[in-house]
DNA sequence: TTAACATATGAACGCCTGCTCATATGATCA
DNA sequence: TGATCATATGAGCAGGCGTTCATATGTTAA
């Protein structure tokens, strides 16, 4: 720390400053879908439920990479699986999931200025 | 893919599904967000103002260390710089920024059911 | 100018991550 | 049942990432 006159942490925000644990899954949250393949999935399950043959098309890698990259998404609870029959369909898990890519697509948008 | 009777894509979502590029550059935005370290950063910054030494402070790591991360961040315009003598004053560079956040903390509210 | 402070940058090293390949599990059909 | 399809899992390897340490740049004060 410095020594001047007033560090300027504004009193604002509202919300208190994440503690080591929130940063940590906050982190893991952001980080899930800091990957292009993982964010293609995710994509594409906004706009509708799909198993893991479809997206693997989708995203042009193999079902075993797709369904590693799955395994994850859905540790976060950032996807769903449900199993109809051989093949296992899956859909985002919550409404923020789609919040969140919507907003992450206006920051690039407004970032490329 | 398979042979099934119909994939299941639903019209839906409203958007296109992302290209190649978009989801490098939204997945590029989630990575940078999804460090214990750098979202800590950026979460201090949205409760205000702040150079790189209180953010040293904050975050418990070396002034290099949140310099690097820093730089990051302002590549992909997360957060904006501003000299004021000696010191480097870093703020959040867009108002999605925050909202990011807000929804990310949402999510893992929500996933510790 | 010189010294001291605040921040930035480069190199290097260990850890983590995303893929592939091989194999296992689950489900359907003959 | 045995064969085949769909998905999941484990091991292993290459590339990327976050930190530290050393050093450079920029700014102020003496």
């Amino acid at each position: 720390m410095t020594t001047r006159p007033a560090p300027a942490v504004q009193p604002s925000a509202a919300t208190p400053l994440l503690d080591e644990r929130a940063a940590e899954e906050l982190a893991a949250t952001f980080a899930v879908l800091g990957d292009p393949t993982r964010v293609r999935l995710v994509d594409a399950l906004a706009h509708g439920e799909l198993c893991v043959s479809d997206l693997s098309t989708v995203v042009g890698l193999s079902e075993s990479a797709v369904s590693h990259q799955l395994r994850l998404l859905r540790s976060l609870r950032i996807v769903r699986a449900r199993r109809a029959g051989r093949q296992v369909y899956y859909q985002l898990d919550d409404a923020h999931i789609r919040t969140l890519l919507d907003q992450g697509r206006r920051h690039i948008e407004e970032a490329r200025a």
